[in-house]
DNA sequence: AAAAAAC
């Protein structure tokens, strides 16, 4: 692995790389980096969790003139959360430099906002839709802009994300720099890209799989209405510190959240349908520790670096196999082990070839755990937990209590009760969820490369124009009309 | 076919 003193950066970025703890560059900020430098648009590949963020903050602060205050980047985001988030670890790239970002996403104050622009920011990193409202508005100026970020660009070239793309392109100077990022793109994807790149380099760090080498996937088959029990299961054996379990839809999350909370779990929901400022808060405590379950949608599943998630449950098969890869890859990141457990009922298990086909992985099959497996996870618990606060060496206060107990007790009387105290009983009252509908996944973009189900015109829409009010000021596109 | 993304 390269050093980042290779790449011929300034002491300001330089410095900033160093006091974020980064030494080595992993292999996508190595083979991106001089890439970008050079002024080349560029479609970078690579694992979840391997630094994708810098391969591109990097460049962009080095390139930006600081005395120039003007936005000269603009980072597009497919969720608020990761626009924060990326904003955050631009700012630090920054912080030497004196290159500033600012976040603009939607459910925020946007006055709020247009006071935050008049800091003026070199960088913004947005949302879609809230960065056309400022564009309307004339509080986003993008003619001095000279590098565009796609994050995640195959989902921000998804239908529903393409067209505010192509309207909030037709604002930016042609004379620019496009650079892609994800960890998954699919073929289709890739070909839409480059109509509105300029002969890009593409950068794949190869792997023989598409997800990341130390996370343990496996799956457990289990009827849609053991699922809930089966889970909780899990949780007690498992007794992760810190966890995502995804649902299928928003209703299922606040169903899921709902019955664990019931049973006495430290969990909270995240999902579109919720206001930002509890987005924000949900984002906050299980950043912190507080929460130990979060309970989301896709809206986490990708991008979120979350660090010391150890295991990720896929309550409900995800939608299609780049969502199970980017799923998974909010643990194991960094090099850290990580767990991923995905619950398939019997007529879902086609789906899991679909998944396994794409990531050319096998995910073992995990029995479905046992009362037993549950009672001895939660007293190894307890007497992990009993040894660590001998470890510890703070319970000298207890001890005059202690030698009082001994008197009238013997040792292995009142340690077993200890232990039977310390050990969490399981409330299995039963909880029922509403019954999802299997997964029909689509199997032709999947499993035959050469008659994939994309039928887009020039523009990336398919059939009629909907959505009239995202399309672009002039009225015709430009996107697919430059002739490079 | 769901979620995300503006008010």
């Amino acid at each position: 692995m390269a050093a980042f003193n290779e790449f011929g950066l300034t002491g300001p970025v330089i410095r900033s790389i160093n006091n974020m703890g980064f030494e080595e560059a992993t292999p996508i900020q190595e083979r991106a980096i001089p890439v970008a430098l050079s002024g080349q648009d560029l479609i970078g590949q690579a694992h979840t969790g391997t630094g994708k963020t810098a391969a591109f903050g990097i460049p962009m602060v080095e390139f930006f003139d600081v005395d120039h205050e003007q936005i000269q980047g603009v980072v597009l985001t497919p969720t608020r959360e990761l626009a924060i988030q990326v904003a955050e670890e631009l700012n630090k790239i920054g912080q030497f430099k004196g290159i500033r970002a600012l976040p603009i996403y939607g459910g925020q104050d946007i006055t709020r906002q247009i006071r935050a622009l008049k800091n003026r920011p070199h960088i913004i990193v947005a949302t879609p839709g809230r960065l056309m409202d400022h564009m309307r508005r004339k509080t986003v100026r993008l003619n001095q802009v000279r590098i565009v970020v796609l994050d995640e660009a195959d989902e921000m070239l998804n239908m529903g994300f393409v067209e505010d793309i192509e309207t909030i392109l037709t604002e930016v100077p042609e004379e620019r720099q496009t650079l892609l990022f994800s960890a998954t793109m699919p073929g289709p994807i890739q070909a839409l890209a480059r109509r509105f790149m300029r002969n890009p380099e593409v950068i794949r760090i190869e792997g023989k799989q598409v997800t990341v080498a130390n996370t343990e996937q496996s799956y457990i088959e289990v009827e849609e209405r053991q699922k809930f029990d089966v889970f909780c299961r899990l949780l007690d054996i498992q007794s992760p510190d810190r966890s995502i379990v995804f649902g299928r839809t928003k209703r299922r999350v606040d169903e899921l959240f709902d019955a664990l909370t019931k049973r006495g779990y430290s969990a909270e929901a995240l999902h579109g349908d919720l206001a930002q400022s509890k987005r924000d808060l949900v984002m906050r405590r299980f950043k912190e520790g507080t929460i130990e379950v979060l309970v989301a949608t896709d809206v986490a599943a990708r991008g979120l670096d979350i660090s010391d998630v150890t295991h990720i449950y896929n309550f409900d098969v995800p939608q299609d196999p780049e969502s199970y890869v980017h799923r998974i890859g909010r643990t194991g990141r960094a090099g850290k082990p990580g767990v991923a457990i995905t619950f398939v009922t019997p007529r879902e298990i086609y789906q899991l070839r679909v998944i396994e086909n794409m990531t050319r992985k096998k995910i073992a099959r995990m029995p479905v755990p046992t009362i037993k497996e549950v009672i001895e996870g939660q007293q190894r618990l307890a007497v992990d937990q009993l040894l660590q606060a001998v470890e510890n060496g703070d319970a000298g206060n207890y001890k005059t209590l202690a030698e009082g107990l001994l008197e009238d007790n013997d040792a292995v009387t009142l340690l077993s009760a200890a232990l039977k105290v310390l050990t969490k009983e399981t409330d299995r009252t039963p909880v029922t969820l509403t019954e999802e509908r299997p997964l029909r996944m689509r199997q032709d973009k999947y499993l035959s490369p050469g008659k994939r189900g994309y039928s887009r015109n020039a523009s990336g829409k398919k059939g009629p124009a909907r959505n009239s009010g995202h399309s672009s000021p002039r009225g015709k596109s430009r996107f697919g009309s430059r002739s490079y």
